[in-house]
DNA sequence: CAATTGCGAAACCAAAAGGTTTCATATATA
DNA sequence: TATATATGAAACCTTTTGGTTTCGCAATTG
């Protein structure tokens, strides 16, 4: 079981459980109305999200509130981070030599 | 065949292959030198990686050559960054609350 | 107390993912 | 020209993934 925060937020499915419970905690059944697979479809993909540290639980009642810790996306953003500045170079030099095209254009 | 970035980026050999061309384009066999998986299955990520646009290729004689766009990892980021505030809030409000309770630990 | 509700676990299934070996083709090179 | 090299495609296999239905348990509520 590879349980990290890349292979959690892959699925689509997960991406919009997490848009779902950002801003307020829900349980399973909310959740799951809103899409049209099963309750315990839904329930898997909210399991791996919390293995990965991306949500947490917190039971009240007989109701389970699962609540995002968006933190966690912090990992991915890293990663993607150490590349920012090699292909905002890359764009830089394209827009040069687009911009040289423009001006021999201009000039023949 | 779902072909987005969230998932060519969810396993981890891609995002190995990912660093190793990312400064410099590089054919299969030396990518795959790297590995202990055979020539075709990082023939197969790559073209996962091409299919997505994180990848692009630059034929050389018979030799491929193949050369990382990383600007297709913006993708990733903007759906990231649109949650970054939300977490980082959070965040504060944690200190702060800690803070308090430090400061309710030297009253006492 | 009895019925309902919210949940998680189990068993099962089809499709996708990741890998292998083998084969065909095109380009270099001895 | 014959041989070696670089590659992609094909067929096949196993494990993982995403889904389903069924079941049992604990907490609520009529």
């Amino acid at each position: 079981m590879r349980r990290d925060v890349f292979q959690a937020i892959a699925d689509p499915t997960r991406r919009e459980i997490l848009s779902m419970i950002a801003y307020k905690p829900l349980n399973v059944n909310s959740v799951a109305g809103h899409f049209s697979v099963s309750r315990t479809a839904i329930y898997k993909h909210v399991k791996i999200l919390t293995e990965c540290g991306l949500v947490v639980v917190e039971q009240k009642g007989r109701e389970r509130f699962y609540e995002a810790r968006l933190g966690k996306l912090g990992e991915v953003s890293d990663w993607i981070e150490q590349y920012r500045k090699l292909w905002e170079e890359r764009l830089d030099s394209l827009e040069e030599y687009l911009e040289v095209l423009q001006a021999k254009k201009k000039t023949n």
